[in-house]
DNA sequence: GTGGTCTAGACCACT
DNA sequence: GTGGTCTAGACCACT
């Protein structure tokens, strides 16, 4: 997982989607721990603070759950609920860029091949 | 033209890339005069020295041309600059989009789906 | 509006409590504007973080609204639900002392007496 | 007992409560013993540190005596101590409960509602 | 001035 | 060591 710092989308953010990505992509499993809020503070050169911030919007969409003294722990059915968010927030942003792309009056041709071009440059998940 | 004023994106990003759509679809013309900085701050609902900065951006690029005591301009060629610009973002957003969901173990059919559906949703140019 | 410093919750849950209450009592009215967060934190003492992050859940619960450079407005239709959190925290409260007096063994009597005692205590609203 | 771990109530607290009321219950006797460190705190699936620290406090409160090497014993007199104990706090917490509803402007027959309704809600003794 | 985010550093409850 | 809360202080976007 990688912090753009210079990215207008909220740092906290960023790792709150990170995380959320790899609990859609199995990486973390229901039952599992997932790193402390201080170890990834460390890894992420980042302070406690806010990975602290990207826990609590996780535990809020029911993904993580924590337990003082022991660590956070993935939910259970938490992958499809994971799975759904990020779904949700590619669907939003495929909108909107199509949205703006059209209303810039770009044609179909175009805009159909940036999707492709965007397919193939995209690393294999 | 929608200002989100939660979006982690700035207004005057916002306002920029609007403005810049806007002149890519010819709806500003090369020697045209685009609203002025107080029309549209009340438009938008939105403070005059946002909407400033989003028109120095602009000037920046090149797409606008500021002439004293009367207003802005839109520059000449600049229909097909204000295009490219917007395709970039574009595909930006797209190559962004696709490797988050392929990320998160989101299979192929799915993000296809996503696409074809924002299609629909998108208003006609 | 107090703060107990030494209270186990949380003095940003109070803040928010407090605030939450307001809005049911119409203290603050749909469309009002409610104290900045600086000035809270000024009038209350406390880090202007802590304000910060009660007026963040208070959002999230629908009952106010950010806006940039402006301030916290108090959402259209926000009464009724403030009253609704209130009494749903009353209910929660009763149902554990209750069940905590009767487990205990106290007699209805006992209980009757003091709620009754309860409610002469408590300053008119 | 129960434990609920995401309240403000620290746990120790929460442990300490429970067994005052079970002393004032009658359920532990004096001069009865009552669960061991390790046993409450295999119970109730907490660390034994926690429980330790509520026997503490029962303890300075004079409900309980430790013996060294059997365990710790329900002191004589104390339920009637433990039952004084168990109503002062139901005292404060409807006290506080109804101070906040009614500055939060519900009516009585509201509050009253909530006082019936938890009644109901409770298990028997 | 106003909200939003972040760092640095501290203390608490719990394991 | 682990999560949860808080202070002090800074910078950014916006009004």
């Amino acid at each position: 997982m990688r912090i753009e710092p210079h990215s207008p989308v909220p740092i906290f953010q960023q790792i709150a989607d990170g995380v959320r990505s790899a609990v859609a992509a199995g990486v973390y499993r229901p039952g599992e721990m997932i790193p402390s809020v201080r170890q990834l503070a460390l890894n992420l050169v980042v302070n406690p603070n806010t990975v602290q911030r990207a826990y609590e919007q996780l535990e809020r969409e029911g993904l993580i759950i924590s337990r003082k003294g022991t660590g956070m722990v993935v939910a259970p059915d938490s992958k499809l609920a994971a799975r759904n968010g990020v779904e949700q927030s590619l669907r939003q942003a495929m909108t909107q860029s199509i949205a703006q792309a059209r209303a810039a009056g770009l044609p179909r041709a175009i805009i159909d091949r940036a999707y492709r071009d965007a397919w193939q440059q995209s690393p294999e998940a």
